[in-house]
DNA sequence: AACTATTTATAAGA
DNA sequence: TTCTTATAAATAGTT
C-alpha cells in the first residue's frame, strides 16, 4: 500500500523493520480504536516487538486484564482460575482441619486417658483385689462390722502384721503405678526417671526400699 | 475508505454495524498477521463484539495466555501470580504443620501423662503415706523385720483389724483414682461412668460400698 | 459473499 | 521521528 508493493515476509533490514513495526502498529491501533467506536466493541491488543518492547491497545472504559478474564471465562478453559480456586478450597479445608486438630488434642488425650485408666484399673483390681481379700480372710464377710471391736493395734501380735499389710498396701500401689506406666508405654520414662531420681521414682524407690526391706 | 467517507461514531443500524465489525475485524487480524511476519513480532488480539461474541488473533507459535503472562510480567503488576505463589507457600507450610501436629499428638499425650502421673503420685504419697504410717504405728521402725513373726492372721483379734486395713487399703486406692480423675478433669466422666455402670466405676463402687459398709 | 468506487494505510524517500 | 506522496490495501455501499 505504498510506493511499492512488498512481500509479506520478514524484513531483514533492522531499521526498516522497526520503522515498519512502528507505522503498522499505529495503523492497527487506529483501526482498533475505530472498530471500538463504530461497532461498540471491546478490543485488547498486546504486541511484543522483536526487540522485546511491549505495546498495548485496549478500548476505553475497560482494561486488558478484564478483557483477558472474559476471554478465559468465555473459553471455559481458565485453568489458572481453576487451580487458584481449588487451592483456596484446599487452604480453607486445611485451616479448618488444623483448627480442629488443635482443639481436639486435649479432648483426645482425655479420651485416651479415660480408656487407659479404666482398663488398667479394672485389670489391676480384677487381678488382685479378691485374691488379696481371700488371702487374708478366706471367710471374709462384708456384713461383719469392724466398729464393734476397736483398737487392737497395740497388741504385740498385731504389730508386725500391720507392717506387713502396710507394705502390701504401698507395694500394691507401686505395682499399680508400674502397671500404669507399662500400659502407657512409659516404662522407659520410668527407668529414665529412676536414674535421674525425680520425684515420681523417688517415691517409687521409697516403696521399693520398704518392700525389699521387709520381703 | 470506500464509496463514501464515514464518520468514526457508533453505527446505529445493527445489521450495518455487524457487517462493518466483521469486515474490519478481518482487516485488523490480517494486518496483525502481516505485522507478525514482517516485523518478527508477537501479537495477541481479543475482540468482544457488542453482541457478546469473542474473537481472537494470536501470532503463530504462541498463545494468548503466554502473551498475557509476558504482558503482566513486563508490567511487574502481576498481583495474581503474587497471590497464587503466596498461597502455595501457605499451603505447604500448613501441610507441614498439619503433619507435625498429627505426629506429635501421641508424643504430647505421653508428655502430659507423665507429668500428671508424676505430680499426682507425688502429691498423693506426700499427703497420705506417712500420715497413714504414723496413724497405725507412731513408733514405726522400718528396721524391724516382719519375717520373724508369721501367720498372725487366724487370731480373733486380728480378724477385724485385717478387714479395717484392707478397707483402708482399697479405699486409699479408690481415693487415689478419684484424685487422678479430678486432676485430669475427668470427674464428670467418672460421674457419667458411674451412672452407666461401666467397669471402672463398678470397681469404684465396690470400694465405695465396702468403705461405707464398714465406716 | 462479491463488486468497486473511494478512502485509508503505508513504503520509500526526504 | 516526522512529512511527503505515489501507490497498495481496505472497505462502505451496492448488488
Amino acid at each position: 500500500m505504498a510506493r511499492e508493493k512488498i512481500e509479506i515476509e520478514r524484513i531483514e533490514n533492522s531499521t526498516n523493520r522497526q520503522v515498519t513495526y512502528s507505522k503498522r502498529r499505529n495503523g492497527i491501533f487506529k483501526k482498533a480504536s475505530e472498530l471500538t467506536v463504530l461497532c461498540d466493541a471491546k478490543v485488547s491488543i498486546i504486541m511484543l516487538s522483536s526487540t522485546g518492547k511491549l505495546h498495548e491497545y485496549v478500548s476505553p472504559s475497560t482494561t486488558t486484564k478484564q478483557i483477558f478474564d472474559q476471554y478465559q471465562n468465555t473459553l471455559g478453559a481458565d485453568l489458572w482460575i481453576y487451580h487458584y480456586e481449588r487451592m483456596q478450597e484446599n487452604l480453607k479445608k486445611l485451616k479448618d482441619v488444623n483448627k480442629n486438630l488443635r482443639k481436639e488434642i486435649r479432648q483426645r488425650m482425655d479420651e485416651h486417658l479415660s480408656i487407659c485408666v479404666e482398663y488398667i484399673t479394672y485389670k489391676f483390681i480384677h487381678d488382685n483385689s479378691y485374691d488379696l481379700m481371700a488371702k487374708f480372710d478366706p471367710n471374709f464377710d462384708p456384713t461383719t462390722s469392724l466398729t464393734k471391736k476397736k483398737n487392737p493395734i497395740n497388741t504385740h501380735n498385731s504389730f508386725h502384721f500391720i507392717h506387713k499389710i502396710l507394705i502390701l498396701f504401698y507395694f500394691s500401689k507401686f505395682l499399680f503405678f508400674l502397671s500404669l506406666l507399662k500400659f502407657l508405654n512409659l516404662e522407659n520414662l520410668a527407668v529414665k526417671r529412676i536414674n535421674s531420681k525425680s520425684r515420681l521414682i523417688k517415691a517409687c524407690f521409697t516403696f521399693h526400699k520398704i518392700y525389699f526391706y521387709y520381703a
